[in-house]
DNA sequence: CCTACCGATCGGTAGG
DNA sequence: CCTACCGATCGGTAGG
């Protein structure tokens, strides 16, 4: 990674550095060195900007959540239950689009984050859910969805394969979010199988 | 976590101490002062059994996706596409249930093997997910599986869904693999819309 | 943002 | 498996 000069918004060069060593070495494989490294200041440097590490890590993860919040905060609520979680699947995979690397961070490096960092993060991802969750409910209760599913283990695969999108997709790669979104809706809604 | 005092089978207890302690803090955040402590012995001790952290690590992780492997290998190839899928299922669950924290390393940790260690892995998880990729192909050359899918995105989102479960299923929750795999398998094989 | 540095901790080793 | 230790590196700080 070649230093950048971008001195007029350091703490924007550093998010950036910082976010793409923590997806790629991990919160703890990444040391401030790294990123002092990668921004082109020596580590000490670095804390004219920041107070600590994991400071640094919450700001991330944080951002990060947000934008899944707020994308999913803009979905028509009297839409069907089938459209609205096609509408939730679209949101998410094009937040992961914009960003993989951020979508790396804020799903498996929260880990590092401790005491009421962790929690406040927690209720957001809890909260993220929650959407899926509720989605799957009206759609069972207005007959949208088929009664024989386990609503939690199928909400649950629902996220994993939308989870997943940040470890596969590539925003320089042959298709959109949106055709990503369309074929992972069309997946998860109507299965495999030929009706 | 409490030592404990395996001394009849040091490696044995190394390697389930490492694993418990790799799917928590992460393969850069545990020591060998921490696995050692949890063994129960000084860490200088450890090296009596082990060559590096690295060499713990890769026999961890080649371990978890050799039983993957060797799982899918039990598959009747004479089935249909989709009793084949859903017996892959089944197998995947199977042994994430058997070892949730070792499938967390598996998924997780790999990123931190170095040179030809960390081929060999990602060599053996492409040919496990080759299998995924042969059954899609299977079902959509018979017929079994809608024409309209995107093959490559339908076996991502299957293996999404697969691989969080080792993020959420435990062991000595209320349901058992068997019945958590039939659903995995009826939500992405049927969809989750009434038919 | 740099110079110069702190105490703590890291993976690993020699010799027993 | 322990004693005793190595050089390297860690996150972070004081003073400019």
């Amino acid at each position: 990674m070649s230093p950048r000069q971008n001195l007029a918004r350091p703490m924007e060069s550093i998010l950036e550095v910082a976010t793409g060593l923590f997806s790629e070495a991990g919160y703890s494989g990444t040391t401030i060195r790294d990123i002092a490294k990668g921004v082109g200041v020596l580590p000490g440097s670095l804390y004219a900007h920041i107070e600590t590490k994991e400071d640094l890590l919450l700001g991330i993860v944080e951002v990060g959540i947000d934008h899944f919040l707020e994308a999913a905060e803009t979905i028509d609520r009297d839409a069907t239950p089938s459209d609205r979680m096609r509408m939730l699947i679209r949101a998410h995979v094009e937040v992961v689009a914009e960003n993989p690397q951020r979508t790396l961070v804020v799903f498996h490096q929260w880990r590092y984050l401790t005491g009421a960092n962790r929690a406040r993060i927690l209720e957001k991802r809890a909260r993220y859910e929650d959407i899926f969750r509720k989605i799957m409910q009206d759609g069972l209760t207005a007959g949208e969805f088929d009664s024989s599913l386990d609503p939690k283990i199928a909400v649950l695969s629902i996220l994993g394969a939308l989870n997943w999108t940040a470890e596969w997709y590539r925003p320089d790669g042959p298709k959109s979010a949106a055709v990503v979104s369309d074929q992972i809706a069309t997946a998860v809604l109507s299965g495999v199988l030929t009706r």
